[in-house]
DNA sequence: TGCTGGGTTATCCCAGTCGT
DNA sequence: ACGACTGGGATAACCCAGCA
């Protein structure tokens, strides 16, 4: 590894951490992400392929199989997910934060979805902070987002898919989201996940180490979910349904 | 159902630039 | 001079929508 370290340049190293952090990206994700500075997207997305190609060519990378179908048409794009010789590059930075070994698997195509939707998430709002909209203040992804706390002597652990804080019209947003892909059913979304925000908000955990209560903002596919979804939430009596 | 056009993305190839 | 990187044209591969 000692080597490889010197052929990679430090662009090469924040894309390998960036699928590393995201789990899964697509090449287009890596791209806005670390290729915003071409004259233009055609040239962008060259460049990002010849560099995530070499990255796979020394088994630091390691691309999915072809993924099948898309939106818009078009082929889709790669999907990326850090490979043998890149986890141990990265486990080898002790500032890196990644200690853990992480074995390359085959996920299923509903993971897949949900965590390469997260990873839009963040890639979008990088895109907004481009364009001068926003500015980021901190983006943290699971497992580093999660939220170990007690509620009714039992311990539990709040995991969103994403913790967003940023810097907008002279305010700090702070933002749980849940990504939902409209999976999973409302009664265990409101029951399950609904009900663990409250809980967790109860605790009073975040009034105390960050000085604000983060809202929860729901990503849903399309408005009728949102309706529904809605509607879930205040069927339940004990639920404030305010975060 | 099969064909066609249009849109998107990946890849090949060549030329230019830059650092060593 | 050489290798690595970059930019851009051309083309292949793939999908979707529309139409007969």
């Amino acid at each position: 590894m000692g080597r490889l370290q010197y052929l990679l340049t430090p662009r090469d190293v924040a894309v390998i951490r960036s699928v590393r952090e995201w789990r899964f990206l697509t090449t287009r994700q890596i791209c806005t992400l670390h290729f915003s500075e071409h004259a233009s997207d055609n040239s962008a997305i060259r460049a990002c392929n010849r560099v995530l190609n070499r990255l796979r060519g020394h088994r630091l990378l390691h691309r999915l199989e072809r993924p099948v179908g898309g939106v818009g048409g078009g082929s889709a794009s790669y999907v990326w997910a850090v490979d043998a010789a890149g986890d141990r590059l990265l486990r080898a930075d002790p500032d890196s934060g990644f200690t853990k070994r992480s074995r390359t698997y085959r996920p299923t195509p509903l993971f897949l979805e949900h965590t390469l939707a997260i990873a839009d998430v963040r890639v979008r709002v990088e895109a907004l902070q481009r364009a001068g909209r926003l500015e980021i203040v901190q983006v943290s992804p699971e497992p580093v987002n999660w939220r170990p706390y007690s509620w009714a002597g039992r311990a539990s652990t709040l995991k969103p898919d994403l913790y967003l804080a940023v810097w907008q019209h002279d305010d700090e947003w702070h933002r749980y989201i849940e990504v939902d892909r409209g999976t999973e059913s409302l009664q265990v979304l409101v029951d399950k996940k609904a009900r663990a925000y409250e809980e967790y908000v109860a605790t009073g955990i975040d009034l105390s180490h960050l000085g604000v209560v983060p809202q929860v903002l729901w990503l849903v596919p399309d408005q009728r979910r949102a309706d529904r979804f809605r509607a879930e939430l205040d069927r339940r009596k004990d639920l404030t349904g305010r975060l």
